[in-house]
DNA sequence: AAAACGGGGAA
DNA sequence: TTCCCAGTTTT
């Protein structure tokens, strides 16, 4: 049996049953592709039945509001997506009059749609020949055909490119991507791989050579940065004070309280010299909320602290990007992990 | 060619 | 802790 022959047949065994899975409808595969990406898919299903009930198809969601997209995005991370999705949905109604595309090349034009997701939507909705290229089809080749070229070099991701659509079976291109995806996720899994029982096992040259575990390579980021955050929550007559985060930073756009960022670890005392505290709180002495929260992200360990301050010691009057917002209207505001969670335990 | 961009589960 | 998840965009 031929390496798709051996995949299509584990996969009829052992298919996942996903929502996304029922519908050949591009928009609805979109959603659920965009939701997916870098997520695992329990913890995106939530997600996708969310938008999928809200938004039934590519009208209604260019129709919303952004700050609507992104509140139900909340806590799903990489919040660019949502962004991104809001973009492609007014592309999608305004240069192809609500017709969601379906061909690769004019998948690729929207916002947030790359590589992955053009093959993904086009396999999926009309069987193109597009093979998927995600962190289990770069593992399931470099394990079965012994490639130690790393997987995030741009020479290792222009190799496994050609390999998976080599790979691909040209007769079922949808089944074969949903069935190496899902082959990867459940059987040829990064830690552990069920090898004892696997129906590649023969032709694997990594389990023949006994390099499962070594493979497949991936090349070492660089470690994340410190940060630390200084939170002030400012409360006056049921309401309290939130500021809208910029752009070209993480959490573009979302809200959380007022903040301070200071290079170092801050004492009370220490943060009451901070030049930039006095501008704002004079000699006012805050009180500390609980313990410090740290909040790792991939790239950046958040060591954030929250205070509370009387509203009458605030010194700035107009700052564009800070508002007081009443307190049954917060959950109305898009905010990130790390202010949500402090919201919830203290509102 | 790298770095930025979130949050959570598993070992 | 470290790795990695149905990756894409920006620098």
């Amino acid at each position: 049996m031929s390496f798709s022959e051996r995949i299509l047949t584990w996969y009829a065994a052992h298919k996942r049953a996903l929502p996304w899975r029922e519908t050949k409808n591009p928009y609805v595969i979109w959603l659920s592709e965009i939701i997916l990406q870098q997520t695992r898919v329990e913890q995106g299903m939530p997600y996708f039945l969310r938008f999928f009930e809200t938004f039934p198809n590519v009208t209604k969601f260019a129709a919303a509001e952004e700050s609507e997209i992104l509140r139900l995005w909340q806590g799903l991370g990489y919040y660019s997506r949502a962004r991104n999705m809001h973009r492609a949905s007014k592309q999608v109604v305004e240069l192809h009059a609500g017709d969601f595309p379906t061909a690769y090349q004019a998948l690729l034009e929207l916002p947030g749609v790359g590589e992955y997701t053009a093959a993904a939507i086009a396999a999926f909705s009309k069987n193109s020949p597009h093979a998927v290229l995600d962190g289990n089809v770069f593992r399931v080749l470099s394990r079965y055909f012994g490639i130690h070229e790393p997987i995030n070099s741009t020479a290792g991701k222009k190799l496994f490119s050609k390999l998976a659509q080599e790979m691909l079976d040209r007769d079922h291109p949808g089944d074969y991507n949903q069935a190496i995806m899902d082959f990867g996720a459940l059987q040829c899994k990064p830690k552990n791989p069920d090898c004892s029982t696997c129906v590649l096992q023969i032709d694997c040259v990594a389990y023949q050579g006994s390099l499962v575990d070594q493979l497949p390579v991936k090349l070492k980021g660089k470690k994340s940065r410190d940060r630390f955050f200084h939170y002030f929550v400012i409360e006056k007559e049921g309401e309290v004070m939130m500021s809208q985060r910029g752009e070209g930073d993480v959490w573009a756009n979302l809200f959380e309280f007022p903040m301070l960022e200071t290079t170092e670890r801050l004492a009370v005392d220490q943060l009451m010299e901070n030049e930039a505290y006095q501008q704002l709180f004079g000699d006012a002495v805050p009180a500390v909320l609980g313990a410090e929260v740290k909040h790792l992200l991939s790239h950046q360990n958040i060591y954030a602290r929250f205070y509370k301050l009387p509203a009458e010691s605030l010194q700035i009057t107009k700052k564009r990007e800070w508002n007081y917002y009443l307190l049954e209207n917060l959950d109305k505001l898009a905010k990130h992990k790390l202010i949500s969670s402090f919201v919830e335990q203290n509102f």
